[in-house]
RNA sequence: AGGCGCGUAGCUCAGUUGGUUAGAGCACCACCUUGACAUGGUGGGGGUCGCUAGUUCGAAUCUAGUCGCGCCUACCA
């Protein structure tokens, strides 16, 4: 082993044998005891690196599925990528424009083939970056969405819902995006709140005779509406505008008359309490719409009042003809009147909109209206007002309501099922309360858009016939011979693709081989854990979880691990935007201040972000980042795996948790000195076991029983924790030392040093193993080092068995893999001695006396079990103590000036003459007994207390009586020797 | 508007069904280059657990209220 701990040597060297020799495979379950564990990965998208989320989740499930190999099951994790629909295609579709051309200019099939071309070069990187984190994912079995088998399975279940009226297609108000001509789910569009204004337009009563004011005035946000207005609305009972119910006011700037009616959707409080009513273009109005459309003066407004005024582009329509190309495609006048049922005789769109209008955008046309309004007098007023602004999650373009023909699952027969798995526990989350807000958006769920206007994804199976009637099925073929269509008539299929997150529905079955029933489907469906974040459980668990109900008859998953987002150390969201993203490769491998600081401020549109930006990376990180390898950053992603929603990413944590693994290195490499090439009794040979030995090993079998709690849990901050406690603070910090003063005394015996040796190999090995699953390289290199030592061949640790510890560390049988048993009484004899160390060192601290200087110690009040253990670990307690010599005095031997530390009831007593300063040791006394008077105080005040010893469980008053008891004790000695030094 | 989460040491966080002197890492102070490790060792300082009331023999932990921060849902033009 390399003297010094050089992660990139080691690293990059395992995951290549691992992945060559086929140990991410699963075992398979030959012997037939093999339970299968199978985490499916989130499916990152294609375009994506690895960002901080991607590298928490992934150490967190590779975790998971290491402890489960090691421990037997028939283990499998699954890799894949996701063809993120939108994302991909504007990628590519970048690339071109930078050519000066359009996908257009392609076609379509071309277009594909050039994003495939892309994803072969580009789409591995994030693949690539998993393997760099460790992930020990069966790659044999990786899968993307647009695979061939991921299509197929697609198809099937788009038909299959069909058929059974799930899916259906519809003309409805949609999500729309302007800038990407498409369609989007509600989930894909942000609405924040965003500074905006507040008109109040003046309608005129078109008979204003008697009835008071000549006008109406409607408040809107989005005064370019007005054009396709089809009525102001009022509340029934409010009787400021009752007797108008039914009268028409003109439509400004159009000459159009549009009647007043009454609804009690509006809020008379708000505004004037007059609402303008657009049914085309906003989702409210339109439900409005639907309530009055057969009252005579709306249906007699132009498209029964359904006016949809904006082309694809967000535009004021220009052209009769643009009634017909709006939404993605075009459709001929039949087909939109027997779709909607809307007469359409009479004007176009366009004629019904002043020319003026024409083909502006709709916030020029909103300005123009503005001015128009004025000039006429009919702007009454204009208020600032904040209001909720809807942008696409992509194009970040304002999303308008606009009226197409789009596929919709129908939602409501598949949530019903899909709520009872959680309500009866077939589903677990963890925590537990993500449930609520899994319920809360299945009760209140709505139709799922799942078409798309764009090119890069699962084709819609269905075509159209010339007449525009729609036949869906697996295959153009299919759908001819299953609707009897012969050969020459002429089909079409639809253009559109689907939701990505419709492919990505079906991951957790369609990844092993359905609709085929392949083995993999029968072994590792359902899956045994979903681990991922809270802010896709909308998007995608329930998503599956209602397509694996309804496809396998069962739960896609028993457990969900909803884990939190990782933010930066100031609990900041990270954002490229924010210029405060950490990326895990740089804390890996490390990264200089200046490529850093480009790396973050590349790509910056606002040169002053940019230098924001750049001022705040030299002052977070003024060396840049060091090199701290990828298992100090899983171990750092561990131990902050806690419950809470947010994960502040702190680099001091990383930087702890190296010089941890550095720590580990080095033990081993003082464990290899004293036993490499040395008799570790592996070959048999009589062994003696210290207490030292049998307390190290009762404390692993503790720890292991701890971590494996923990990860069973999904603690593994807890496991890390543990792991961290014992490894540092007992192991390194106790026992190795503890093992120097053995290894290096002439006189220990061949037996004496053999158990010594063979127990720091056996609990190092079996430690290596505990803590595999968070830090799997640096344990894999130790370990294939240490285990000949411990008497253990394998070629890989990865394949070794989890360690199974003792449960009863008295009466295990022996010959336990993890070591020979501990028991109480060493656990008691080890405490002794330390306790007796450690107060030798503080007299020494206190006293300022050099670490180098031997001292004398002096024992007093000493009984049997003191001196066996004095005789046991004399040459221990020199040896770490360093003393000059211990001895014990007797009852009537008068001991001198010292300064005094407790073991229990005895004293360790250091003689004061010339070492020792009598202030010194009189404030340190002092010190020490206000601390234990304190503590006596307070555990008087409680025994006291009647009603404690009379209602608190017997146990606890007898532990508070013990304690008091030990304290007085100890206080008393105290006391007795700041008294003798007083007096000095 | 509704729902949820968080508030513990200077910073980042643990704290299991209420019962030790409330812990860890980093940072801080003093001392130490002793033969695994200065990415280290030894010793030490630092918290009225956001606030208030209640339940209890006993509250960081349970209940109610309150303040602050954050998130997610929602149709207020």
């Amino acid at each position: 082993m390399d003297k010094t701990y050089n992660p990139h040597v080691i690293e990059q060297k395992w995951y290549e044998t691992w992945e060559k020799d086929g140990h991410f495979a699963p075992a398979g379950n030959a012997n037939g005891e093999n339970k299968p564990y199978c985490i499916m990965i989130p499916p990152p998208n294609i375009t994506g690196s690895l960002h901080m989320g991607h590298g928490f989740n992934n150490t967190v499930m590779d975790s998971l599925t290491r402890f489960h190999r090691m421990r037997g099951d028939d283990t499998l994790w699954q890799p894949g990528t996701d063809h993120a629909g939108i994302a991909t295609q504007m990628v590519v579709e970048r690339q071109l424009n930078a050519e000066g051309k359009t996908r257009h200019d392609l076609g379509r099939e071309a277009f594909i083939d050039r994003i495939r071309d892309w994803k072969e070069e580009s789409g591995g990187n994030i693949t690539r970056q998993l393997r760099r984190m460790g992930s020990s994912l069966d790659w044999s079995r990786e899968r993307f969405t647009m695979d061939d088998g991921m299509s197929k399975a697609v198809q099937e279940v788009f038909v299959r819902l069909h058929e059974e009226g799930l899916i259906y297609r519809g003309k409805r108000l949609v999500n729309w995006d302007p800038v990407l001509h498409t369609a989007v789910s509600d989930l894909e569009v942000l609405s924040e709140e965003e500074n905006g204004h507040l008109w109040h337009m003046r309608y005129p009563l078109v008979d204003s005779q008697g009835k008071g004011s000549e006008y109406l005035i409607v408040a809107t946000t989005r005064p370019e509406t007005m054009l396709g207005d089809a009525a102001v609305a009022v509340h029934p009972e409010d009787e400021r505008y009752s007797h108008l119910i039914g009268q028409f006011v003109e439509l400004p700037l159009t000459g159009r008359k549009i009647p007043v009616i009454a609804d009690d959707y509006v809020d008379p409080e708000f505004g004037t309490g007059c609402l303008k009513i657009t049914p085309a273009h906003d989702f409210n109005d339109y439900g409005v719409w639907q309530k009055h459309r057969d009252e005579k003066a709306i249906s007699e407004q132009p498209f029964g009042g359904l006016i949809n005024i904006f082309t694809p582009d967000a535009c004021i329509k220009s052209s009769p003809a643009d009634d017909f190309s709006w939404g993605h495609k075009a459709r001929d006048k039949d087909q939109l009147q027997r779709a909607d049922n809307v007469p359409l005789e009479g004007k176009a769109t366009s004629e019904i909109i002043p020319s003026e209008f024409h083909g502006l955008d709709r916030y020029e046309a909103r300005k123009l209206i503005v001015k128009l309004l004025d000039k006429n007098d009919l702007l009454e007023k204009t208020d600032k007002h904040k209001l909720m602004v809807p942008r696409g999650d992509r194009s970040g373009a304002v999303i308008e309501p606009l009226l197409t023909d789009q596929w919709y699952v129908k939602v409501g027969p598949l949530a019903g099922p899909a709520i009872k798995a959680v309500e009866n526990g077939d589903i677990k989350f963890v925590p537990d309360n993500w449930k609520n807000t899994y319920f809360e958006w299945m009760n209140n769920i709505e139709d799922w858009c799942i078409s798309r206007q764009i090119w890069w994804g699962h084709r819609i199976p269905a075509w159209y016939d010339e007449q525009g009637d729609v036949y869906v099925g697996r295959s153009e073929a299919e759908v001819r011979e299953k609707h009897g269509l012969s050969a020459d008539m002429k089909l079409s299929q639809d253009e559109d693709v689907l939701d990505t997150w419709f492919s990505s529905a079906l991951w957790p079955f369609s990844t092993l081989g359905w609709p085929e029933n392949t083995d993999a489907v029968k072994t590792y469906y359902p899956t045994s854990v979903l681990v991922t974040g809270f802010d896709i459980i909308f998007f995608w668990v329930a998503r599956m979880i209602m397509m694996g109900l309804k496809f396998m008859g069962d739960v896609p998953f028993k457990e969900v691990y909803i884990h939190g987002l990782v933010r930066d150390s100031h609990g900041q969201k990270m954002s490229k935007s924010k210029g405060n993203v950490l990326d895990p490769i740089d804390l890996i491998d490390g990264i200089e201040l200046e490529a850093l600081v480009d790396k973050r401020t590349a790509g910056m549109m606002q040169p002053k972000m940019a230098t924001k930006i750049e001022k705040q990376t030299r002052k977070d990180f003024p060396d840049g980042i060091p090199s701290f390898g990828t298992d100090a950053l899983r171990f750092t992603f561990a131990s902050l795996a806690s419950t809470g929603r947010d994960i502040n990413f702190d680099l001091g944590r990383v930087e702890g948790y190296r010089n941890f693994c550095n720590k580990l290195w080095n033990a081993a490499n003082y464990v290899l000195m004293n036993t490499e090439d040395k008799d570790c009794g592996q070959n048999g040979g009589e062994v003696e076991l210290s207490a030292a030995d049998k307390w190290i090993t009762a404390r692993l079998h503790q720890t292991q029983q701890t971590v494996i709690r923990s990860m069973e849990g999904y603690r593994l901050d807890h496991a890390a924790q543990a792991i961290y406690d014992f490894t540092w603070n007992e192991y390194c910090a106790w026992y190795l030392e503890l093992s120097k003063p053995v290894l290096t005394n002439e006189k220990s015996s061949e037996a004496q040093l053999r158990g010594t040796r063979q127990t720091l190999v056996r609990v190092l090995e079996s430690l290596l193993r505990t803590a595999h699953p968070l830090m799997p390289y640096i344990t894999e290199e130790i370990w294939q080092k240490v285990a000949p030592l411990a008497g253990v061949e394998g070629a890989t640790i990865m394949r070794e068995a989890y360690p199974e510890p003792p449960v009863d560390k008295v009466n295990a049988p022996e010959g336990s893999r993890e070591g020979p048993l501990g028991g109480e009484d060493a656990i008691h004899e080890m405490e002794w001695v330390k306790e007796f160390i450690v107060g030798v060192r503080q007299i020494r601290s206190g006293m300022d006396i050099k670490p180098s200087k031997p001292l004398p110690v002096l024992l007093q009040n000493t009984n049997d079990t003191d001196k066996a253990r004095l005789e046991r670990n004399q040459n221990t307690i020199a040896f770490l103590a360093r003393t000059e010599s211990i001895n014990v005095l007797s009852a009537e031997e008068e001991a001198p000036e010292s300064a005094t530390a407790l073991v229990g009831e005895m004293k360790v007593l250091i003689p004061m003459a010339g070492l020792i300063d009598k202030d010194v040791e009189m404030a340190r006394l002092t010190k020490e007994i206000e601390k234990k008077q304190q503590e006596v105080g307070r555990i008087e005040g409680k025994l006291s207390n009647p009603k404690f010893v009379e209602r608190a469980p017997e146990a606890v008053v007898k532990k508070e009586r013990d304690k008091i008891a030990d304290i007085q004790t100890a206080l008393n000695s105290l006391k007795e020797q700041r008294e003798r030094i007083s007096k000095m």
